[in-house]
DNA sequence: AGTACCACCTGACGGC
DNA sequence: TGCCGTCAGGTGGTAC
């Protein structure tokens, strides 16, 4: 499940094993991936060229191929991989470098998608894409929250409100500020917003700090634990299984009532 | 404004 | 053994 954290992952492999490589050639394997464009307009557009540059935004990865931008959004599955003899099992899309080295798009389930766009800017502007949380200050968030009279996990996980939270960081970041997902975002208060905000920012950045190093979730997360009747490792509550904005959502009913 | 529900897709898993 | 239903999750569209 690529949220944030893991899309900043993305982001740094594909800036370190792609940057300054030229594209010798672009293989489309099951054009079910692709977006607006079409297979040869793909191919023959980034045939030549080199990425000069990353870019992310929320869960969305751009690469500037030059006259044009590369836009990768990894669905459920999607993955990256930089190879030298044998593409994974899942292989979409795959671009030769001049190397002869690989970088593939893999994704098992084709929920992501691989596009052309002019550039980051227009992208993000077109699909009413929110702030970046990372980029985000607590006045802003803070006029974000304003008004909102939906859940507030249905918020954290809106991407047109804010972009890059999915369903188990929106889950985690209500677990750690002890807030039942439910309530209306509007209900919050001060102290409330602010945790929210603090936490999201630190969970956002704490997983990619580990994740980077190959470590695992913090033990006192609740990701590890997503399943009904655990033990709360905060209090020691039962954790409960429910569905918020229609997603499966898992919180300890001891301490987030 | 906010949410419910479905579709997209495929592998894992439990039940029989 | 093997078939079937269910679930997982991000997004986008439609209906209310």
């Amino acid at each position: 499940m690529p949220e944030l954290p893991e899309v900043e992952l993305f982001s740094r492999y594909f800036a370190q094993h792609a940057l300054g490589q030229r594209v010798a050639r672009v293989r489309v394997l099951d054009e079910r991936i692709l977006g607006e464009v079409r297979k040869a307009a793909f191919a023959r557009a980034l045939t030549g060229s080199e990425f000069s540059g990353v870019r992310r935004h929320g869960k969305h990865l751009f690469a500037d191929a030059g006259r044009t931008w590369l836009h990768l959004h990894f669905g459920m599955t999607g993955d990256l991989a930089y190879y030298a003899d044998t593409p994974p099992r899942f292989a979409r899309v795959i671009v030769d470098f001049d190397n002869g080295w690989h970088l593939v798009y893999e994704d098992m389930r084709l929920f992501g998608v691989v596009d052309l766009t002019p550039d980051p800017q227009t992208y993000i502007v077109d699909h009413h894409l929110g702030p970046d949380p990372l980029e985000l200050t607590l006045p802003k968030f803070r006029q974000l929250v304003a008004g909102r009279r939906g859940a507030v996990k249905a918020l954290l996980m809106s991407q047109d409100i804010l972009a890059g939270i999915g369903n188990l960081y929106a889950d985690e970041i209500l677990y750690q500020t002890s807030i039942d997902p439910r309530r209306p975002a509007d209900r919050l208060s001060e102290a409330e917003v602010k945790a929210v905000f603090t936490v999201m920012r630190r969970i956002l950045n704490n997983v990619i700090d580990r994740k980077s190093r190959g470590e695992d979730y913090p033990a006192r997360y609740l990701i590890p634990r997503r399943e009904e009747g655990e033990r709360c490792p905060r209090c020691g509550g039962s954790i409960r299984r429910t569905v918020v904005f229609g997603r499966t959502t898992y919180y300890c009913g001891k301490h987030q009532g």
